[in-house]
DNA sequence: ACGAATGTTGCGGG
DNA sequence: ACCCGCAACATTCG
């Protein structure tokens, strides 16, 4: 159930393993349709056979694959995982692709909510997608300004991956804790420094989760199996009824945008 | 045993 | 604009 570090860790693992491969094909060997988004398994290999991999990198949550002409583009969404040449069960299985003298990509993912989607251009994902928070042009000033309008609560701002890509339930809450601001909060409530302090807590908690290679809480792994090492590192999420790591007190479990979120009372106050 | 919850997103309705 | 409920799906937990 990745989030933008855990899409990073796995962009980070497939690079070397798959630059430079030329797919021979893609299939879905347990037939499910949605996978491909609109288009069908044929279209989808007409698309892509005999295209090389010139490059793979992350935008939000999405891992794209830049092809020598044109790109596909992977969300993971819940379970979705990419193994490539590892052994595996059919069971889940939404796609393979197939390579070069055997070598090949499995996408592996239980609930199946996962997608694949081609295009000739970036175009349709970059006009839907907000700014990415690791970039130079997320800067505190930014962000003040566009939540001085926004009537939302600010959690369910901050998933809106329209306004910021990649931020998911784990470093939302983490990053609300850190800044002790409470998720109920109406955006334009927040001064100039608690905007400081949650611009400073979501790039520094992002880049140390990247660091870490992500949080593996159930499914999340990479490569042969390893698994995120920040889940160590979390000081609210998953910790419903433990005690607060700044101040002691009992951390709560409440619902915000239908998802469990955890919170500090005492920390987090709202205004 | 069965309902609730799980790291995501999209859609329809008010 | 913004919020809510639900749907897509499988598995685990209490």
């Amino acid at each position: 159930m990745p989030e933008l570090p855990e899409v990073q860790t796995v962009v980070n693992s497939l690079k070397n393993k798959l630059i430079g491969r030329t797919i021979i094909s893609i299939e879905n060997p347990n037939g499910y349709l949605n996978v491909f988004h609109k288009l069908s398994i044929k279209d989808f290999n007409n698309y892509i056979t005999t295209k090389i991999i010139k490059n793979i990198k992350r935008i939000g949550k999405y891992i794209i694959i830049e092809l020598n002409d044109g790109f596909i583009s992977i969300h993971l969404r819940m379970t979705g995982k990419l193994l490539f040449n590892e052994s595996y069960k059919k069971k889940h299985i939404s796609a393979k692709f197939l390579f070069e003298k055997n070598n090949y990509l499995i996408f592996d993912d239980v609930r199946k909510f996962g997608r694949i989607y081609y295009s000739e251009n970036l175009s349709w994902l970059n006009e839907k997608i907000g700014i990415d928070p690791l970039s130079v042009n997320f800067s505190q000033e930014w962000l003040h300004k566009k939540l001085s309008y926004r009537k939302r609560m600010i959690k369910s701002l901050l998933f809106d991956q329209s306004f910021i890509a990649g931020l998911g339930n784990i470093y939302i809450d983490e990053s609300l804790w850190k800044s002790k601001i409470h998720p109920l909060t109406i955006a334009s409530k927040l001064s100039k420094n608690d905007v400081k302090k949650l611009h400073n807590a979501i790039v520094n908690i992002l880049k140390k989760a990247i660091k870490f290679q992500g949080t593996t809480i159930i499914n999340f792994y990479f490569d042969k199996n390893k698994k995120g090492n920040y889940g160590e590192k979390l000081y609210v999420y998953g910790r419903n009824n433990m005690n607060c790591l700044r101040c002691n007190e009992i951390i709560t479990k409440i619902v915000v945008s239908q998802r469990g979120t955890h919170i500090c009372y005492n920390c987090q106050k709202q205004k």
